[in-house]
DNA sequence: AGTGTTAATGCCAAAATAGCATCAATCCCA
DNA sequence: TGGGATTGATGCTATTTTGGCATTAACACT
């Protein structure tokens, strides 16, 4: 390890806060990292870091550091990647951030092929519902649901994403069908709620064309779809959901749209999102091959809707 | 070593346009350079050099690596310089590029005295008349006479360089005392000659104020100030020199100067190069050092010739 | 006060490195 | 044209560097 990985290891421990988290970001001893910022210190001759045994501040020197260390990152990385551009064959680690729900039906199915037809590439896939900083903690792609803020990254939209009404058969036997949305609110609901999101409420476009929100009867909450599906096909609450979320439960005759007549707006769609304009080559392969497992226009999950076209799609006279 | 040095020994090699050399500047077996770029290689995943046994040439992916290698130099030691700013006290290394002459009798007293007062700073002087290129071979500082070409360095005058036409007694007792240019110009003369310049002439300023060059009769050309000095001490020709080559010679009688009213400009002066514009604290206080040894106006070496005010300073009436 | 977390340090095994020797290919100069 | 010298590659080994573990000391939060 030299001068220059050792101020990347330095940015990385001011930008996680601590040696310990630094660590592991990297898989390795924190001892490793103590010594190499001592060394690092010691070659430039300045104290970086102000240190309390149990934390630390930077030093105006180390500031500085911090500041160009960051540079040679990204020209270094830059470096890489431009090295990239020449393998035919594409090779090499590739980290991928997704949420839950998405990572195992529909990216999951695409490394497994992937990696069958590259065997050169490693794949690390982390799963994470909250979004995460892909530069920092060094993702090469993620997939989202919802419009990206973080400008600094590319955002591209892979599908449209539906969002549906779902009750069983046992859950409408016991409340009856509902007829408008008015009855609908009232009875027990399933929604997904988190720390950074909540979805208590259903948008729809009424006969004036015009976005209204109604509030729901939330009886359970969780943040993760999976489960708030599990309690719907239980047949005790009803949902909102995604159309991602659904595989074969409305074919199979588990799950009913209700209220198909509403107008529902799409939800925001599924992104993917990475940190250049020019990918390296197994980046660029795993994206097309993700877009071309999930379809366009019509996303894969819903062939498992039979209708969908004519469902929450009334035009207004 | 990791990427980045790997990225920076490519560079080298390419500069020196092989191993071996760029092993030599660094001091290092052919082995490991050979190791290490190999190493590269298989990092990046692409041929950076097309080798025939004994020589190479660079591949599009080499020379785009070169490019950013380059790059990453200069972020790599602007990084370090700045930490540099740091230091109360000046260590490390310092390179410093001058002539033989210079060197002895101008840099290496000042170096001596340095190293006393710092002795954390390493110093490594290359003696060397032809110009080096600073950036590529890694020096902190050079000292030359003449207008510097290269551009992309920073020049900064330490002081002037008065022309002196001088000989021995014996000489002007053989030949008699030269009254006129055109007397002069039949002696035998002993003048400064290399492949990059060379000095076979006198340049003055005539009584219409227009300067003029005299074609001499060199009988003797070398490429080193001091053995040219010794065989005019040696009294068989007489020379022009510039005036910091002159130590007590002039005092102790053992030269003279000729055709006094003759009015010679100034020879190109002494200048100081570097490669930026903030120095670490040991460049500058070393270049402080010297011109403070050399002084100003007057340099040091002005010291030993007596009436030099008048000297080669006719006023054109 | 007690518990848990943090960074520093010493120690040891494992990994990376530099130098040496050798080799094959090529260049150079006579 | 044919030795002699030089170049880059490679195998081997001693040395250096590194990473992980255990311990310690300092601190924070209950």
């Amino acid at each position: 390890m030299d001068t220059s990985s050792r101020l990347i290891m330095l940015l990385e421990v001011v930008e996680q806060g601590s040696f310990s988290k630094a660590a592991a970001m990297r898989n390795i001893d924190r001892s490793v990292i103590s010594k190499q910022i001592s060394k690092l210190e010691e070659d430039l001759g300045v104290r970086l870091l102000n240190r309390t045994t149990r934390s630390f501040s930077l030093t105006a020197a180390g500031a500085e550091m911090v500041k160009n260390a960051k540079e040679l990152r990204m020209l270094l990385s830059e470096t890489v990647r431009l090295a990239e551009n020449y393998h035919q064959e594409p090779r090499g680690l590739l980290r991928i951030a997704t949420s839950h729900t998405l990572g195992r039906r529909y990216i999951q199915p695409v490394i497994n092929q992937f990696q069958k037809q590259f065997p050169q590439v490693n794949v690390h896939l982390q799963l994470d519902d909250r979004p995460v900083d892909l530069i920092s903690e060094g993702y090469d792609l993620a997939f989202r649901i919802g419009e990206p803020r973080d400008s600094s990254l590319i955002a591209r939209k892979i599908a449209r994403n539906r969002m549906l009404l779902l009750a069983s058969p046992e859950f409408i036997e016991t409340y009856g069908m509902p007829q408008s949305m008015d009855e609908l609110a009232q009875l027990p609901a399933a929604t997904y709620s988190s720390s950074h999101k909540r979805l208590d409420s259903i948008t729809y476009i009424n006969d004036q064309s015009e976005q209204c929100e109604q509030v729901i009867n939330s009886v359970y909450t969780s943040n993760d779809g999976e489960v708030i599906l599990d309690k719907v096909l239980s047949g005790t609450a009803y949902c909102i959901t995604p159309a991602f979320l659904i595989e074969d439960e409305i074919t199979q005759g588990l799950l009913t749209p209700l209220l198909p007549q509403i107008n529902l707006p799409d939800y925001s769609a599924m992104y993917a999102l990475y940190p250049h304009r020019d990918l390296p080559v197994r980046t660029r392969l795993l994206l097309e091959a993700v877009r071309e497992y999930i379809g366009e226009p019509e996303p894969r999950w819903e062939r498992n809707i039979p209708n969908l076209a004519e469902l929450y799609r009334t035009q207004n006279s």
